[in-house]
DNA sequence: GCTCATTTGTTCGTATGTATC
DNA sequence: TGATACATACGAACAAATGAG
């Protein structure tokens, strides 16, 4: 079945990755279920278990899987990869400790589509979306304004109360991953800094004008299909928004 | 010598990847070079080849070392890691290309200690510093106005005629590696927006008060290491700043 | 262009250790 | 305690790339 030679130069290990990886983008396995154990593997496909440990323990290197002896081997879920992924943390200093955040759901509704929004989620021109508001307070006041827009057709019934209470309990990519299986597998951003205009600084109670640094997001799921474009306005008078990389 | 039992319970492997590490991080080897050979390793500590293949490959997984298979094992420089910490790019759009970019020294100059900088960069409060100025243009103009504060004593000479001149050719970590052995590792940030202080706006040719971003950085070596603390000012009204992560 | 020694890459298989339930 | 699952370690055989001669 998996096997070499014949004119397919792939390392076998490589095209067991490939299979795995395959049952996970298209949900067949979903973050958090276990996977059959690399016995399994080595019989079903006839290889040794060490070219079975090889192909799981590049996934794991890669982010896909986890393994816990004893246990077995899961999927990895947007939280586990939180580490990578998670979005700016705010500090007032290289040597601040993080502060605290509370998220304010503003709005969350149906809309027409956007041209260049549709054209960046790789949607139909005609596909409808969903537009979130939110404000991120910390200790001192608001100081960040986001608003996110999703495809409607992959994540319907977002606007139903059961959502709304939700979004501002857990991050909303918890939300998408646990409800709908979309994971975030990687983000791309612009950043840059403008003056507030007159309802960014009437959300953030600041003055029309001051810097704010903007921050556009595109997260993408398996197979680099992008699910949510946001963009950010941060006020970082009193907090900065760290990053390490 | 690295055996197991005894009363370590440390896998032999992962002693092996310490001990390279450490001739990699006290500078006994260079980037560039070339470690001796899996089967040399196996030989002098008593191991099987699998266990020294593993070692290596945990560390080429951490960045520390690259392979090529018939030649040997390297060890990585900053240049290699390049992917994961290049700097900001610049775009216009997610779907841009990025725009090429030149830089122009402003100024390099021996400077008293600052002492919210000597602690950062984890100095003696008395040591004396380097202040290094410059400028990034990019097609229409000046973009990016950045300072730099290393430390004198690790980085002497960096103000000769010599340097001037390939400060605005070579990238400056790669003049920190080559000729004083110093590979980034990881990098910090702070972003921020402010409006443009008097100086700024003159460099980047723009009215005081433009929104620009502010950016922080600590660069970091071997052992968790800063060796530089950055100070960058950046004009993003026609080019953003791209990062993926 | 070819051969050969060297070095890493792939695959196999076995034995034993250790964590979980 | 036992069954199951992953982790560590050993070692052999062959493949594939490199560079020197």
């Amino acid at each position: 079945m998996l096997n070499r030679k014949s004119d397919n130069p792939t390392p076998v290990y490589f095209r067991l990755q490939s299979t795995i990886k395959d049952k996970i983008e298209s949900g067949h396995w979903k973050p958090g279920d276990m996977i059959p154990p690399e016995r399994i593997f080595a019989e079903e496909h006839k290889l040794s278990i060490g070219t079975v440990k090889k192909a799981i323990s590049n996934l794991v290197n890669e982010g896909f899987l986890y393994r816990i002896q004893g246990k077995g081997t899961f999927v990895t879920g947007t939280y586990l990869r939180k580490d990578k992924l998670r979005y700016y943390r705010c500090f007032s200093s290289f040597d601040d400790n993080e502060g605290d955040m509370n998220i304010k759901l503003l709005e969350i509704e149906k809309t027409k589509p956007i041209p260049a929004i549709n054209r960046l989620l790789k949607l139909h021109p005609k596909s409808d979306l969903f537009k979130i508001s939110r404000l991120m307070n910390f200790s001192k006041g608001p100081r960040i304004f986001s608003t996110s827009y999703l495809p409607q057709k992959q994540f319907k019934d977002l606007d139903t109360p059961l959502f709304r209470t939700k979004i501002e309990k857990i991050a909303l990519y918890s939300i998408l991953e646990e409800s709908y299986g979309v994971p975030t597998i990687y983000n791309q951003e612009l950043i840059g800094a403008e003056g507030a205009d007159n309802e960014t600084a009437d959300h953030l109670k600041i003055p029309i004008g001051t810097p704010l640094v903007t921050i556009e997001m595109l997260s993408f799921t398996y197979k680099d299909r992008p699910y949510e474009y946001r963009i950010s306005y941060c006020n970082t008078s009193e907090r900065k928004l760290f990053r390490e990389y």
